[in-house]
DNA sequence: TTTATTATTCTACATTTGTAGAATAGAATT
DNA sequence: AATTCTATTCTACAAATGTAGAATAATAAA
């Protein structure tokens, strides 16, 4: 599933709020906000492809997910390490960690997540 | 700079040649290559974005990348991280270590390349 | 119940993207 | 020189995307 940028920002908001009414999204929006029908064209065009799916409240709607973030995000990582490294993880990884303007502190929790990794998988 | 995956395709091969010419730009796609004057349009909308450029010898043109993977690469990841993970490296990290399937031979991988940047960063 | 508000669907339309045929120009071959 | 091949530009067109007005339905407020 590869959504278009617009598609992708409306699951963006979804996803931080779990469930939602229209009125919500439109509420999340910044100014200047689009316009109410250009919001419902996109929730429409999310539910023909399954993204999401909602549930009646009487004759309201209230949206959610049917894709998770993380199943998006990490199809939309497999994506460019196939293309950008291809398909090499480590490749990847050593890219990330040396141009990716990483500071000091950040590099060292990085070193920490890894361990923590490292450490939860050798049980 | 954003560019559609038809373009990203072909600055992919064009990175990894570093300068070509059309034919053998063509040569690199798979079959069913598809028809020379879409690469062709390729060629020209990356040129008007300015994303690659050309030298002339006599009357052919050897084209060349204006961006570089690295930069363009960056952009990427700055997007996503940016989207996805509210701005935090680290949180991106955690995410990548845990959910993207890493085998652990590529998490020890990963583990030598932060001590590495790491080592490199203290001087 | 009349009116104003909100949610949804339909329709519409300009851009962008994917793909390629027709036409043209230069270069290589016969 | 005539023919063929190659690169390029132009034109074209369908599909996808971004955006929103018009119409309609359902609800809430006056």
């Amino acid at each position: 599933m590869n959504l278009p940028k617009s598609e992708e920002q409306l699951m963006q908001y979804l996803w931080e709020m779990e469930k939602a009414f229209m009125k919500d999204l439109i509420e999340k929006y910044p100014e200047p906000k689009p316009a109410s029908t250009t919001i419902a064209t996109l929730l429409k065009r999310l539910l023909d492809k399954k993204a999401i799916g909602f549930k009646k409240y009487g004759s309201v709607r209230e949206y959610f997910p049917l894709i998770s973030k993380e199943a998006y995000f990490s199809n939309q990582m497999n994506g460019v390490i196939k293309n950008f490294f291809n398909d090499s993880v480590s490749q990847f990884a050593s890219f990330f960690t040396s141009k990716e303007n990483l500071t000091d502190e950040q590099l060292k929790e990085l070193q920490d997540i890894v361990q923590q990794q490292i450490n939860a998988r050798k049980k």
